[in-house]
DNA sequence: GGCCCAATGTTAATAAAATAACAATGCTCA
DNA sequence: TGAGCATTGTTATTTTATTAACATTGGGCC
């Protein structure tokens, strides 16, 4: 099933919100609620829920639990991923804390770093390894994804090494845009990008 | 001007590449070389410059300095903007640190945190206050934009507040979705739905 | 039991974004 | 100096994403 980029996202955001739910002891949803928590339509909703295949026997709303299962079903791997963080400084350590546990399928085996300071410490729940050893851990731990924290200097050239030792997935968050080969999925983000949004759309309000 | 939201964002990354190349002491660059930098098209990029009405004189490419320029006169307020981390963590104090002295016309002047071990601390480069001061300080420091880091239970209570205290934008880094009077510019982002969306890409590549 | 109605799934229409096409410009170099 | 050519700015087309429209479903309620 071939799904846009965008559906994906929505898909992300969807279980985050229904697994609120759940916390909250809510066990239906209607799709204008699921919607209105994330400021989007119903009809969206619809259909994204559409792409996927997932229909409602009840008229009650979405059944929560199993909307859950069913979205897990599309997006997630049937077992579990491992994901490394790269450069576990300021932001590496934010990231590896927030993100470590929070999705069964994904699971945060390692932090590399180059710091002596840092090496075979464990860092906000994961065994910071040295760089130098990526390579013989990549394959032992069977890592898959990387998310970059490094120095943006570095990006590049630990990006196309990693991709050498069998990467398949980088998530950027350096300011460095990176290349990789076709095979390998990047995603990049750059928060002043977002910072600066906010900045412009606050200025055209009010100027 | 009325600029897509999506142009305002390749602005953003078009001036920061372009003060890679100041760096490079690159001074004049061709629109497909910036292109490729990002991972888009020339077509792209001389679209999103047209719609700001810049043009280069030369034919040698665009003069980075100059575009450079053009672009902080269309998004970057003429007078500089004051920004307030809310919630100086773990990610609060690595964007903190991350996003200070980036940027001339946006100015991070202070965090909050209701931590006593913080408060009145310079952390990341920022003076911490304590969150009670909050409604005072947005008024005697001109806050406008507040970066969003506290734990995600009380993201709305909140940004209720800060919201009634004069914030305009408010750029979201909680699990929290939030919701915002008109007048008031919101952008979210969950670094979770990046990182699914990645391993989801990656699974779909190879199974 | 059957009418009503809220909510869904889906197709059709609209809007937004990206890409392609191409004429115009003016630099380069024979 | 002028033909060739790389690069630009802009309009047209295509693709993608969102929204609207609407028939359908089945539970609630009298
Ligand atoms: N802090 C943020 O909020 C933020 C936001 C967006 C982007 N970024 C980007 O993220 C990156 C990291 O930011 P940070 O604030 O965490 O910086 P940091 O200096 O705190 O962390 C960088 C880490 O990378 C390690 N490192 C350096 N070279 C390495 C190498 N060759 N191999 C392995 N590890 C190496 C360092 O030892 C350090 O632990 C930077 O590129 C920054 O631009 C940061
Ligand atoms: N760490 C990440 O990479 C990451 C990524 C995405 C989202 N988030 C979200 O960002 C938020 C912060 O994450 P973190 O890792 O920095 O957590 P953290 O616990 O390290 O930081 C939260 C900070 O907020 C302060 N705080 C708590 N209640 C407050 C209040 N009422 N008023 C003012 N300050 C208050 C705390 O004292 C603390 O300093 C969370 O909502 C988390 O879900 C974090």
């Amino acid at each position: 099933m071939k799904l846009p980029g965008k559906t994906v996202e929505r898909l992300s955001e969807y279980r985050r919100t229904l697994l609120e739910c759940l916390n909250e002891k809510r066990n239906f949803i209607f799709s204008h609620d699921l919607a209105a928590r994330l400021h989007i339509t119903a009809v969206q909703v619809r259909r994204d829920l559409m792409l996927i295949g997932y229909s409602s026997v009840l008229r009650k709303g979405y059944d929560v639990r199993e909307l859950i299962d069913t979205i897990g079903k599309i997006i997630d791997s049937d077992s579990s991923m491992n994901v490394a963080v790269i450069g576990i400084g300021n932001l590496g350590r934010a990231v590896a804390g927030y993100f470590k546990g929070k999705r069964s399928k994904l699971n945060l085996v390692a932090s590399f770093d180059n710091d002596p300071q840092k090496i075979n410490k464990v860092i906000s729940g994961v065994k910071c390894y040295p760089y130098n050893d990526i390579e013989r851990m990549i394959k032992e731990l069977d890592i898959r994804i990387a998310i970059l924290t490094v120095p943006p200097d570095f990006a590049r050239e630990l990006t196309e090494e990693v991709v050498r030792y069998g990467i398949k997935g980088i998530m950027n968050f350096t300011t460095t845009p990176l290349n990789v080969p076709s095979g390998v999925y990047l995603e990049e983000y750059d928060m002043i990008t977002s910072i600066e949004k906010v900045a412009y759309f606050v200025k055209e309000n009010k100027i």
